[in-house]
DNA sequence: TAGATTGTTACCGT
DNA sequence: CACGGTAACAATCT
C-alpha cells in the first residue's frame, strides 16, 4: 500500500504532533520493533521529549525527537499496509483508497502524548517496523525531487553489466520513494520497458525518466495514491495498454509482478 | 478457494 | 565484489 505518495500523505498528517511532548509508548505489538529496537529503550527515552520535526525520505516516516537532553530520531516504515493515525484520525482517509479498514487489532505501536492526542500504526500485515536512529544514508535521492544528475547516477553502471531499469528502479538506495505500482506506472509513461538494461537508456531518456518520474508522483499524489495510476485497472488477465490498446506483458521479479506495453514501451 | 498483494531483507548464485 | 533472483516474513482480500 504504501509508496511515496501515501508516505507523504502521513509526513503531512503526522504533522499535527509537532510540537507535542511525548507522554507514553505503546508497543502493542513487539514485531513492529526493528532489530536492534527494544520497547525498554523506548520507554526509557521517549517520554519526556518533544517531536520538533516530521520528515519523509522515500518511504521512510521520520520524527525526531527533542528534550530531556536527548536528540534521537524515530524512523517508521509501513511495509505493505501501514497506515499512521493522528487523533483517531486515519491519514489514509486523505486518499481515495478503495477499502480502509479500520481494526483496533491492528493497531501494533502508539504514543500518546502529553495532554491529549496520540499516533498510531494500524498494519493488518505486520510489515511495518519502527526503528530508533534509522540509517538515512541507506537511502538514495528522494524520488519526488531527483534530478537529472542524481538519476544519471541512479542508472550508472559498469560496462557490461546491465540490470533490468525496473530493478534498478526499485532499488532504495539508488532512489527513495519508488514501489512496484509507481515503477510500473512511470515506466508506461516514460515509454520504457522494464526490462531494459539500464546500460542501454540513452541520455535522452534519462532525462524523460527523471521528468516522468517527478511528474508521475505528483499526479499520483494529486489523484489520491499509488493505486491510481492510469495502469492500475488493467493490471490483470486480459488487460489492455490504456494508450494503445496492446494486451498488456507480464513478468515476476522476485515474486513481484510487473505489467507493460511491449508495443509503445522499449 | 487458490492465488495475489503495494515492502524489506537474508541468502544464494552469477 | 556487485548485483539480481529468490524465499521468507504475515495477513488479508478477491
Amino acid at each position: 500500500m504504501p509508496e511515496l505518495p501515501e508516505v507523504e500523505v502521513y509526513r503531512q498528517v503526522a504533522s499535527a504532533a509537532l510540537g507535542r511532548v511525548i507522554r507514553q509508548v505503546e508497543v502493542l505489538d513487539p514485531l513492529c520493533l526493528a532489530p536492534g529496537t527494544t520497547a525498554e529503550f523506548l520507554a526509557d527515552n521517549l517520554p519526556g521529549t518533544t517531536v520538533s520535526a516530521v520528515r519523509r525520505r522515500g518511504k521512510l516516516l521520520a520524527l525526531d525527537l527533542r528534550g530531556r537532553g536527548r536528540e534521537l530520531t524515530l524512523g517508521v516504515r509501513f511495509g505493505m499496509t501501514g497506515v499512521v493515525i493522528v487523533d483517531g484520525l486515519a491519514a489514509i482517509e486523505q486518499l481515495v483508497y478503495a477499502p480502509v479498514q479500520r481494526n483496533p487489532k491492528w493497531i501494533r505501536f502508539r504514543l500518546v502524548f502529553a495532554g491529549r492526542g496520540e499516533l498510531s500504526l494500524q498494519d493488518p500485515r505486520r510489515f511495518g517496523r519502527v526503528v530508533v536512529d534509522p540509517d538515512e544514508a541507506l537511502l538514495g535521492p528522494d524520488a519526488l525531487t531527483i534530478t537529472v544528475r542524481q538519476m544519471r547516477a541512479a542508472l550508472a553502471a559498469r560496462p557490461g553489466s546491465g540490470p533490468p531499469l525496473k530493478a534498478r528502479l526499485l532499488d532504495q538506495g539508488r532512489i527513495a520513494g519508488l514501489g512496484n505500482l509507481v515503477v510500473d506506472e512511470l515506466l508506461w509513461r516514460s515509454g520504457l520497458s522494464p526490462l531494459r538494461r539500464v546500460d542501454a537508456v540513452t541520455d535522452e531518456e534519462l532525462r524523460r525518466l527523471q521528468r516522468e518520474t517527478r511528474a508521475t508522483l505528483r499526479l499520483l499524489m494529486r489523484r489520491g495514491g499509488s493505486h491510481t495510476g492510469d495502469l492500475m485497472p488493467e493490471r490483470r488477465p486480459g488487460g489492455k495498454c490504456p494508450r494503445d490498446g496492446t494486451p498488456l506483458s507480464r513478468y515476476r521479479v522476485g515474486g513481484r509482478s510487473t505489467w507493460w506495453c511491449s508495443l509503445h514501451q522499449h
